[in-house]
This record gives C-alpha cells, structure tokens and sequence, in this order.
DNA sequence: AACAAGCGCAACCGCCTCATA
DNA sequence: GTATGAGGCGGTTGCGCTTGT
C-alpha cells in the first residue's frame, strides 16, 4: 500500500511553492527559539500553512544561520568533483565535506555546472572516466606520468626497512603507508581498466586509441611490476586485476583484490564492497599484512573512513585531482582526435 | 523592443531507512 | 517479527531570470 503524503487530509489545505519572507521569518524564529525536534508538528506551532517536510528543506537548504550562500571557489568545485567520483550521487555524503554547503546546492551545482564542464572535457560525469564515444583519449604523457610517479610511491611501500613498528613509513621518508599504497594501486587498477583494450571491440574504428591503450598498459604494468614485484602486486582472480596480498578479508582463503570492481556503478565500488563487508562482520575488518601483523577496523568512524577521505584528500591520488596526477586536468589533458 | 531558448535553483515528489510501539 | 511513521535522500519539476536572435 502506498504511503499518504506526509500532511495527510490536510494536504490540499497546505500551501505549496515558493516560501515569503514572512514565512522565512516565522520558521527562523520558531526554531531559533524551540529547535526543531517533530517536524510534523513544527508549521502549526510555528504558525506556518506548510507541510512540514517543506518547513524541514526549507530550513535545511535555506534558512539555517550555518549555510554558506554564493558561487562555489575553484576548491569546492575540485572538491566535489574529486568526491563525486569516490562516492557518486551520494549528495548528502560529500555535503559533509564541505562546510556550509547543502545536499540540494551540491547537487544542483553539480548537474549544471560541473557535469557541463566535464562532458565538454570528454569526460563522462557519472563515472569519471573519459567518454570514448566522443573520439577523445586522455594525454598518453600524463597517464605515463603518473604511473612512474606510481612506481617511485611503490618502491618505498615496498621496502619493509622503511616501515616503523607501526607500518607506517616515517615522514622523513615519506608521508605514505601501505594503505595509501593500496590506494595508488587501486589507482593503477583504474587506469588499467579504462585502457585495457580488451575492452574495446575488435571492429572498432579507433586504432589509433587501441595502439596506444596497449602501450599506456604496457608502461603501467612495467612500472609497477619493476616497483613492487610479485611481492607486492598478484594477477588476481581471471578479471586480470591487481591485487595487493597484504590486505586479505576475512572470509577469503586468498589473496582479495583490494582493487578491483572500483567501477562506481553502484555508487562504492571496493570500497564500499569493503565496508558491506565490515558491516557483516560486526563492523569489524582484519587487515593481514605480509609480515605477519593484523589489524582490524571498524567500519564507523574507523578504517574505512580513514580510508575514504584518504581517498578524497590525497593529492597525489590521480582521480582526485588535486596537485599530483591529472592536476592539469582542468586545462589540458584531454586531446580531441 | 519583443520573443524564444536556455539556464539556475528552490522546492517538491516519492522512495528508502530506521526507530519505535 | 511486524506495522507504522518521521526523517532523510536522490531525482525531477517548474518558475523566474538571463541571454541570444
């Protein structure tokens, strides 16, 4: 049975549509006053002839004292983008990351602005990748780039002599760790899927992007097989991904690729896999590492959210932007055929 | 100046989740 | 275990403003 809208009988009673001062006015004072603890009961109490899921978005996406008003900086733009691609349409999600901005504005800034830009770029706005149906391939160079600049990352993860007795490699060395590792190859796997040319049809008319699709993965994979070895990277499972051994889950008997799957088609990807999977073990995930120590997360507020804003903050994390990989993105990177 | 088209954004709609009885 | 309802979320709509012709 379908639910009744949320103001029932009283529904053709409530006004709708756009909000007067006076109502502002009235909703502000209201909650300024009492707060907002039922909002079904707030519009009467406040005076107000609206629903109160209306009075609830109006202040949420309004009226609230916190809420910064005006045009996104270059860094909130970076910002959502590198979000979105992590986390999807998760609108209230990547909200938290930035202060003073609502779900609804993030949301409507990003399907008009953004998505704009993004296509103009070449770039699919949902999954972040490069549209191949519009003859447009990323800078080969860059891609290059970022895979030795991978490889440089990976041969320091690599070395157990530059890991202190937490597993984290000191900042003298380097601000890294084998997570931030894990979250490289995870790039690496990003990149192999968007190049591997078995992708492509045999009958595809873009040769030119295959050929060099076939280098782009040849490079990357030299790179980081001279980077980390067997020991590090495994051929996983027969997707061909990458996998890291030293992080296994604990329902699997081998290696789990920490990798692969990253396709955000359902808004996570691996990571997310990762934390339904903490969710079913208790909000509890075994970190197993080569040497032999474990650790184990939790999913709320633990590794997993460590690892998420890794994700988003890293600057050298290539999907991400920021100042390492792909941080010309916005101006260059893309070439037309 | 008048009109059409495009754009931006506030607001709404309907579904989902979760707490509670 | 089930039903119910409030709150939350993402998708969509529609109106007012701007820009182009």
């Amino acid at each position: 049975m379908a639910r009744p809208p949320c103001c029932g009988e009283d529904e053709e009673k409530v006004k709708k549509g756009p909000w007067t001062a006076e109502e502002d006015a009235k909703l502000v004072d209201y909650i300024t006053n009492k707060g907002h603890t039922n909002w079904k009961s707030l519009p009467k109490l406040a005076g107000l002839n609206r629903c109160g899921k209306s009075c609830r978005l109006r202040w949420t996406n309004y009226l609230r004292p916190d809420i910064k008003r005006g045009k996104f900086s270059d860094e909130e733009e970076r910002l959502i983008i590198n979000l979105h691609s992590v986390l999807s349409n998760k609108w209230s999600r990547i909200a938290t990351y930035l202060p003073g901005r609502t779900d609804n504005e993030i949301k409507n800034y990003y399907n008009t602005h953004i998505r704009k830009k993004l296509l103009q770029m070449g770039i699919d706005p949902q999954t972040h990748k490069p549209r191949t149906d519009h003859r447009q391939i990323i800078n080969l160079t860059q891609l290059i780039g970022a895979a030795q600049q991978l490889n440089s990352m990976m041969m320091l993860s690599s070395n157990s002599n530059n890991y202190n007795t937490n597993g984290i490699i000191p900042d003298g060395l380097l601000t890294t760790n084998l997570h931030e590792a894990a979250a490289k190859v995870q790039l690496a796997q990003n990149l192999l899927h968007l190049f591997n040319p078995t992708t492509a049809t045999s009958a595809s008319p873009f040769l030119a992007q295959q050929q060099l699709s076939q280098l782009f993965c040849n490079q990357l994979i030299n790179t980081l097989a001279t980077a980390g070895g067997s020991s590090l990277m495994v051929n996983n499972s027969s997707n061909g991904a990458l996998a890291m051994p030293g992080l296994v889950s604990p329902e699997a008997s081998s290696s789990t690729s920490l990798v692969h799957n990253n396709n955000n088609v359902n808004g996570g990807g691996e990571m997310e896999r990762m934390k339904m999977e903490a969710e079913n073990n208790n909000n509890n995930y075994q970190q197993n590492f080569s040497d032999g120590t474990t650790s184990t997360a939790t999913h709320v507020g633990g590794e997993y959210e460590a690892w998420e804003k890794m994700l988003l903050m890293d600057d050298d994390f290539a999907v991400l932007g920021g100042s390492g990989f792909f941080s010309s993105w916005k101006d260059d990177h893309l070439v037309l055929e």
